[in-house]
DNA sequence: AAATCCTGTGAAGTTTACTTCACAACACCG
DNA sequence: CGGTGTTGTGAAGTAAACTTCACAGGATTT
């Protein structure tokens, strides 16, 4: 069910991945460039691209841009040799997922590809939110701290917080407390903990991921 | 100079992966157990964790979240067992940035050290972008509307954006446009055409990217 | 040339967000 | 028991964000 599209401009390479994928039980399509890939994108969505990085015409690197602009949510593997690795960190920083070295076994590459299918998955876990709501609590230096520090820590006592904020006044703490507690983001339990919702838990993933996506 | 920590319960491979990492000129220092890894981490700061999964004691899974309080630049490798590999996309989950498959040759294993290395020197540098200004833009249903618009018209003249939008008041819409270009996010050709600039195709993307998840 | 639309500025007003202050209940420790 | 730390609430004040209004120069149309 899965799709996934390898661009590439070796005809045998290219065959050969999609034989492998559709024997994996994903759903597979080849695209002899960047160009055709991009089409093939505006038709249809993949969830994943395989991409090699050298190929005539638009090469990989000025396409994975292109592709993130086009499908944001699509998981970007890259495939580079050996020799020129250093590409595969400007691939990253280009806004690529993952990178994978030729040449590779099968296990290795399908390794990578579900692994990435299963991050992309994880990323997917998201229902109705309100974007306002979201962005609002967001807007907030401290609540986005707030809501970081609970993502890693699962559960923390007010003072706790406080101090690793590193604020003075502890009821300004509270008065954020408030909104994210309003916004349905956190919750305490019976003991005062505090800790992150399901709701929260999202709105902590958007945030890691707008701060990824400002890495590159 | 780059101080990396390795945390293995076998000794053997605890030393050797030392020895290599000092060959390639870093510095590394070995844990035999995560305990251990949290007390050094307490008086130095590492760049990079080499961390086993399956230990005895505090096992890496559990360690990772803790090692993320204590540190949260550091960079966390887990070394995973091909036989369990579904535990690496936990392990990311939980806080960790990358994986390794155990066994892994000595060349990829210094492949993913460096990229990831790499990765958080180049984290470091844009850790100055200003997430307040981006989300203070985006916590705005007008501005979020606007960079959705420009993403997709590339260009646009001012009554086509206020038309667009459906707002009455014309210097409403202006209002935010000014908070959009002095974010730099938009600009103004020299024929009074709006457009997105670098930086607010990259704000347009996350928002394009939360929207998708949040549909899905 | 007058009317109308486009594009914009700046100030005044309103609403919302945020901070600070004063106070209080409860737990824990010596 | 009295002091100290924790965990709050609500009101008052301040700052920031947003809206509305009044106006104006330039381009286009009629």
């Amino acid at each position: 069910m899965t799709p996934v599209l390898v661009v590439d401009d070796d005809h045998e390479l290219r065959t050969t991945l999609v034989e492998v994928l559709e024997q994996e039980g994903l759903q597979a399509v080849a695209a002899p460039s960047a160009d055709d890939a991009l089409i093939r994108l505006q038709q249809k969505s993949f969830d994943l691209i395989l991409l090699d990085l050298v190929m005539p015409g638009t090469d990989g690197m000025t396409a994975i841009p292109l592709i993130r602009r086009q499908a944001p949510p699509t998981r970007i593997i890259v495939m580079t040799a050996y020799a020129s690795v250093q590409n595969a960190v400007q691939a990253l920083q280009q806004g690529a997922d993952d990178y994978i070295v030729k040449p590779f076994k099968i296990d290795g590459l399908m390794l990578t590809v579900r692994l990435n299918l299963q991050k992309a998955r994880f990323c997917e876990e998201t229902e109705a939110v309100d974007l306002d709501k979201i962005f609002n609590v967001l807007a907030n230096g401290l609540r986005r701290q707030t809501l970081q520090l609970l993502s890693r820590q699962r559960q923390m006592r007010f003072m706790d917080l406080v101090r690793a904020l590193e604020i003075e006044d502890h009821t300004k703490v509270n008065f954020h407390l408030k909104a994210l507690r309003e916004a349905g983001f956190i919750e305490q339990t019976t003991d005062k903990m505090y800790e992150l919702t399901t709701n929260g838990q999202r709105a902590a993933t958007c945030l890691s991921y707008i701060c990824k996506s400002l890495e590159s």
